[in-house]
DNA sequence: AATGAATGAGGCTTCATTCAT
DNA sequence: GATGAATGAAGCCTCATTCAT
């Protein structure tokens, strides 16, 4: 299962060609610029990066707020679209594959992920269930998770629901160490070890 | 060693009584209400709240990024009061002591730092060093952290510097689970366990 | 006579079934919805309650100001074709007609009337002898008026022109009774016993 | 009894000197702007008039919305005040009195009257009570109403409470009539006789 | 020193109008 | 002819910062 090109709204009527178009770049546009000047950066900046008018911003998204809630759901999305693949994948190492694509996903999100806090501060209640995307990424973190743990390679008692507050908490430190790749690998590496079988064993 | 009353400024004359306290009661108020309402609150909030006017905030802090500055130094400096509290304390139980002031710290801060982010967003780079705050902090931790290790409670290959953005993820998992107290504790406690002696032994 | 529905340009070439079509329902829409919620209300909301997009609405009326100066000449039409019924009608009681008349009216349009000031607001010069609206209104106006005079009913010296000023008036303050129907029936009543003979006579 | 001057409100303590001079300076400029230019008039127009910036505009009054309703509440105010002021003068004609008072207000409104509109349509319920407007009012036209009907020159049927709307009623009038004085002298004569005793003695 | 009024740049959002489909 | 996406000027409002009192 495959993510629509750019996490259009499900319900309403497909739109015009050049709609989806100009949709899809606005929401890269948003992605990137976010990114680069956090989720305060003015939308007119984002219009700009995207080379459409303010007014199509607004057309789109007709919130700053939902600008940034798709922007969300679109990455999250894209996080399920991985998993659901190394899923696929099947690899002959499940203990490999879970913490190569948990490490690929910190790694990638760590320079960029104020998201949830942008959203939280204005007091959205994120929107795990909107557009089924909880659904999707639990299901296919259930599955890496419980086959690395079947291979011994993660510890037993942890749980899905677990995972994705582990990640987010690693993702931040990875995104403080900033630039340190060094300091970034070794802060990642003793917080995952911390996901491995013997541990928690003694205390 | 004991931090000053509200970290005022090393160099400049002494200020007068009153505005020390002003001073004092800015920085309090500061604190709680960015807590409250995230750092993009006005700065006139602050002002309400510690009741005085804006203008003396204005006076004490001539920019809102050096107000957030001076909170998440004043922060840092109780962070490391409080360290150094335990240094002096020297349990019979290093790596419980170690443990606890890491969780007690978590607990205190996980409600309300959003300062790391606001100030780098901001692109302040963070004044470690300023007023002496890295070296008391690096210190105590230093400290708390090799009798751990020497007592066989935490790995060998952990150094301080990793210390700092370890805690910071831990801090950031632990606020996204939020008011959800066993998957708080559930989290905290999974990425702690990285930093036991057996994690990371094997691979 | 009677208008030619929905008022349609006279000088231009007939329109196609369909568009005439169009036409009409813009033109009912936008009664309503300016009724509904005043003339500030967005013209796309005129284009949903229609039923057609956006840019039928513009084909129609280029401006939004010809879309209300459209709408305002329609109820003058339809202000003129009552009238002439009326007149047509030729009550045994010319007194009774008139006055009839003239509390339907207000009646009618006593809750949706800020077309005269959105209009005059714009700088728009009323158009009352567009399309030759203000002739036929005067005409009909002036013979119930005539008669009703010749049958003793209203004052001698009161002439066709005051009759819409005085119309607005009265309607202005119906509307701002608003709910209030006792109030309303009371100011009208009161109002229009101004126009009755006796009124005037002394001073 | 005399307004305040400017209205202001009333709780608070009472504005630094040079503040109350702006909130004066700033509500005489709006309503002047929006007697000139309608009541959608931009607020940045009333400050450029007012001679302040923006911000002053707002700091007085927190919301369009909020301004407009200071200007009614302060133009009520000053009928009020002439009203109580020919209450004090206690003419000989009360009649005269009564329908001069009329007259004069009504001439000096005609040309500025968008305020009751522009604030029932944003929905706002007009605060007749807010700072005691109605009360003074009511009672000062009380006062003059009872002492011409006393007079015989205004029909006994008329009470206080619906003189406000037939006012409003004629001042629309008057305002459609517009720069054509004859006329308006016409329709305001005519709408008053409606008061006169003899009008509504037979129906 | 303290106060709080004034300032105005800048952000979000709306909406009349144009134009490619 | 109809459609609705795109446009951007303009409006309302916020808030960091300055300055007269």
């Amino acid at each position: 299962m495959v993510t629509p090109a750019a996490a259009e709204p499900t319900e309403s009527k497909p739109l015009r060609a050049d709609a989806r178009r100009n949709r899809a770049r606005v929401l890269e546009a948003a992605e990137s610029v976010f990114a680069a000047k956090g989720t305060g950066a003015p939308t007119e900046e984002v219009a700009r990066a995207a080379g459409v008018g303010i007014g199509t911003v607004f057309r789109h998204f007709p919130t700053k707020e939902a600008l940034l809630e798709a922007v969300l759901i679109a990455r999250l999305h894209r996080f399920a679209d991985e998993a659901e693949a190394v899923v696929a994948a099947d690899s002959a190492d499940p203990g490999a594959a879970f913490f190569t694509f948990l490490a690929g996903w910190i790694e990638m999100s760590s320079a960029k992920n104020a998201y949830f806090e942008a959203l939280t501060a204005a007091g959205v209640t994120v929107p795990k269930e909107k557009s089924g995307i909880g659904g999707r990424l639990l299901g296919a973190l259930g599955v890496l998770l419980s086959r690395a743990q079947a291979a011994g390679a993660v510890r037993e008692d942890l749980v899905t629901g677990e995972l994705i507050t582990i990640i987010i908490g690693v993702a931040k430190a990875a995104e403080y160490a900033g630039p340190d790749a060094r300091l970034r690998d070794r802060a990642v590496t003793i917080l995952f070890d911390g996901l491995r079988p013997s541990a928690g064993e003694r205390r």
